[in-house]
DNA sequence: ACGTATAGAAACTGTACGGTACTGTTTCCG
DNA sequence: CGGAAACAGTACCGTACAGTTTCTATACGT
């Protein structure tokens, strides 16, 4: 019991909380807007309204501030539950497609790609934070589909985690092709059920 | 016929193509090392064992220079043709995960990822010549695949080209993930047969 | 009122970079 | 040899940026 319930305040005008948060908000804007090369603490301190000397009263280096950031990079996700992976699955996937196009995120993340194969404490924030859970709302539904027996017993679970959000950034980061409603629909079949035609064996004929 | 066929050379000393070689692979290996942050004119130069003015005399601008060195980015595929879809997306695949781990452009691509998508002449380039290489080898694989019968029909063309990329470049540019031979056999059966256990429709019992 | 510490504004320092200009040297042709 | 142009080397200019400092105003407790 080392802090007794009214903690004595120091003395001095109190530090306040708002600067903080709007230069948490204006870092992921203007890499959002300028790329990370747009991150400068001038035009960060500008956006956010504060001064430099506030910043670096609360961040010792502006990658202390980017990695804080990064780590505030949230979105809510609701975890479908219809009772089939394939409706589930689906439901994911187009959230997905809609969180990855004109979002926030979705122009942050091609800066931060680049960033986090170089600074591995924005790696980890990324990893830890905003993917993680992504990747644990798919993880429920594939647990909740893996006890109804509706997936193979034989697939890796983190390669099927991977196969979901695969396309999708594929098509974000790379081809550029589009993130809409058909393809959640079409990959969630090509996921599901494979894109080789049913042999012999598995043949219902 | 404005020209004869022995060009008549101009009077000076005449171009050099090594140092346009040598600065497009500095280019690249800086790129590599470094990431687009530690490519700079001075250090280019230095690598490449030219002078600046060599370099501004062959590109106008640094980025200039980026695009050239960009769309020189190659890699050279087998196109496998065992006979059977499986056999050569394995292959295809084993090729893939090999190419991307420790390899040039294994390192260079999180950076080109970011500058695509701010830089429409990068992004033409590298869709245009590393990726549109690499994505011709894999649809001739299943255009054969196609004619035999192996893939089915419902399935869109360009959605099975991504769905082979998309769980390598994930892996690589978002999770760290392993990118192993086990990668390439478990993905290449996961995206031929699917993740979903066989329902009764198919069920050969 | 007074002491203390944060806030904003802005000038300042040091450095790195893109691009240019200049010097002297080399390689071609006639 | 002599002219022309490319070459390496390097100094230079303007700009942009990270981080520091200074100043004044403001918000708290006593």
């Amino acid at each position: 019991m080392p802090d007794p319930p009214s903690v004595p305040r120091p003395p001095g005008r109190p530090v306040e909380e708002r600067p903080r948060h709007a230069a948490i908000e204006a870092t992921l804007d203007l890499i959002a807007e300028r790329g990370i090369r747009g991150l400068t603490t001038n035009a960060v301190a500008e956006r956010a309204g504060i001064s430099k000397a506030t910043m670096y009263r609360r961040w010792r280096t502006k990658e202390d501030l980017l990695v804080d950031a990064v780590a505030a990079l949230v979105s809510e996700i609701r975890v479908p539950d219809t009772g089939t992976l394939r409706e589930d699955a689906r439901a994911l996937l187009g959230d997905a497609v809609r969180l990855y196009t004109g979002t926030r995120p979705a122009k942050l993340i091609p800066d931060l790609i680049a960033e986090m194969a170089r600074n591995p404490r924005v790696a980890d924030a990324v990893r830890s934070g905003f993917l993680a859970q992504r990747r644990a709302a798919l993880r429920q539904v594939l647990d909740r589909a893996r006890a109804r027996g509706e997936l193979r017993a034989d697939r890796d679970p983190e390669l099927c985690l991977d196969l979901f959000g695969g396309v999708i950034y594929y098509r974000l980061l790379v081809t550029g092709g589009p993130l809409d409603e058909r393809l959640a629909d079409e990959l969630t079949d090509a996921l599901l059920d494979g894109i080789a035609a049913v042999t012999t064996v598995n043949d219902p004929m």
